[in-house]
DNA sequence: CTTCGAATCTGGTCAAGCCAGATTATTGCA
DNA sequence: TGCAATAATCTGGCTTGACCAGATTCGAAG
């Protein structure tokens, strides 16, 4: 959609052009490559900078920065449509795991009436969605969102939030099954009634419920955390 | 030290001198109104909209986008000097106390002899830095991401990187006091051999703990989450 | 082989300009 | 007066060319 097919490429080029020293093609080289000017390889690297993907040394060269992608990086690239290495998606998941288990505790003591109405705009939503055949992948991020939201730590919220930059794409895959999203939906129910008791037990036991079948999910299609097979 | 002015002041700029709409002023004003080529104005544009503060609409104007910033921007403009709001300090300890007390569980499981390696290091180099009188800034970090790489989860690991980047600015205040400094170096060695012996309880209770320290101290300071005084 | 200075390279920055669609102002008709 | 068609203007996207000054490199002198 709001692909930067440069930053991306560029990137990729980078990381396969550069010497021993981590040093890279001067920005003349990179702009001559792309077939682009000088102007369009600075935008570029500024943003691979402020990732710290790349660090520039005035009147020295640009470098290829050691630490491994940082989420920022790996936001922004989803964003940018870079598809996302299959095992990264199955740390993701166990990630939310541990998330979300901890936000529907903590929502349960801090969730105000302004969540609880959200919550059931998004499941009303969800219900019309569902009637006219369509995917719920929009829904299910906001419902679990509000979730983070009601913990009333806006970190917090804005953490979560880069797992579904990162699962924009896929998630529209799995909830392409009108069966899955029915039993999701009835999940999110039953969720928002245990938060609606303030029963943190409950509520931490179904969601942890909820996000096993995510997980699954995603274990059975890359084979897991340690076989990732293709 | 790494400041990126021109970044931090446009941001500020663009959000005090939009209109209605949230449209800002066009490229060739900012530039000259910041005194510089509209190059620098595009490059930091680039930037924030990678952060998805501003959209830009070809032929048509910058406009702000009406998310809220993102975690990436947090942590942009904390790499770039920008203060952070003393509110979202107390969240993000919050949120480190959910991530790492989990990740001491998981460490138990999962480090392997070079985690183990490591922490032995940063608790030789801790040894060292307070023998000669300096503050652990740098080995705090160091520890406490170890034990979160030991999960194995990459995603994990890049999740938590972003608090200590964005509390670079302030750890070595907390890490002034030599007494704080000596007493958060022993709770590391006692956590570190309880990941050792794998006792994946002990492990959790020792850095909850731990990190009560960190929270009673930012909460201290300013006054608790909901009465941020200052 | 080392040393030191000059030619070259590099990022940082600026200026001026063209493009074409979006926006806005203006004109002219009903 | 009201509105629609038209022209002038504005805007981001992108390119070319140039200058600066420190970093780097390379070759000549010792």
């Amino acid at each position: 959609m709001k692909e930067n097919s440069l930053l991306s490429d560029l990137a990729a080029h980078l990381f396969s052009n550069s010497s021993g020293n981590g040093r890279t093609p001067s920005e003349r080289e990179l702009a001559e490559h792309f077939g682009v000017s000088r102007g369009q390889i600075r935008e570029a690297l500024a943003i691979l900078e402020a990732m710290r993907i790349v660090e520039r040394r005035a009147k020295s060269g640009i470098y290829l920065t050691t630490t491994e992608a940082s989420v920022e990086a790996m936001a922004l690239f989803a964003r940018a449509g870079v598809p996302l290495d299959p095992i990264l998606i199955y740390e993701t998941v166990e990630l939310r795991k541990i998330h979300e288990i901890k936000a529907a505790e903590l929502a349960c003591d801090r969730a105000t009436e302004e969540n609880y109405q959200h919550l059931r705009d998004i499941l009303a939503a969800s219900e019309a969605k569902l009637a006219a055949g369509e995917g719920l992948a929009r829904e299910d991020r906001d419902f679990h969102l509000e979730i983070v939201r009601a913990t009333k730590n806006s970190v917090f919220h804005r953490v979560c939030s880069v797992y579904y930059v990162m699962g924009e794409h896929r998630l529209p895959i799995y909830f392409a099954d009108p069966a899955r999203s029915r039993r999701s939906h009835e999940e999110h129910i039953r969720i928002y009634e245990a938060l609606l008791a303030r029963d943190g037990n409950l509520a931490q036991a179904l969601m942890s419920a909820h996000l096993q079948g995510a997980e699954s999910y995603w274990k059975g299609l890359i084979g897991g955390p340690a076989t990732a097979a293709e």
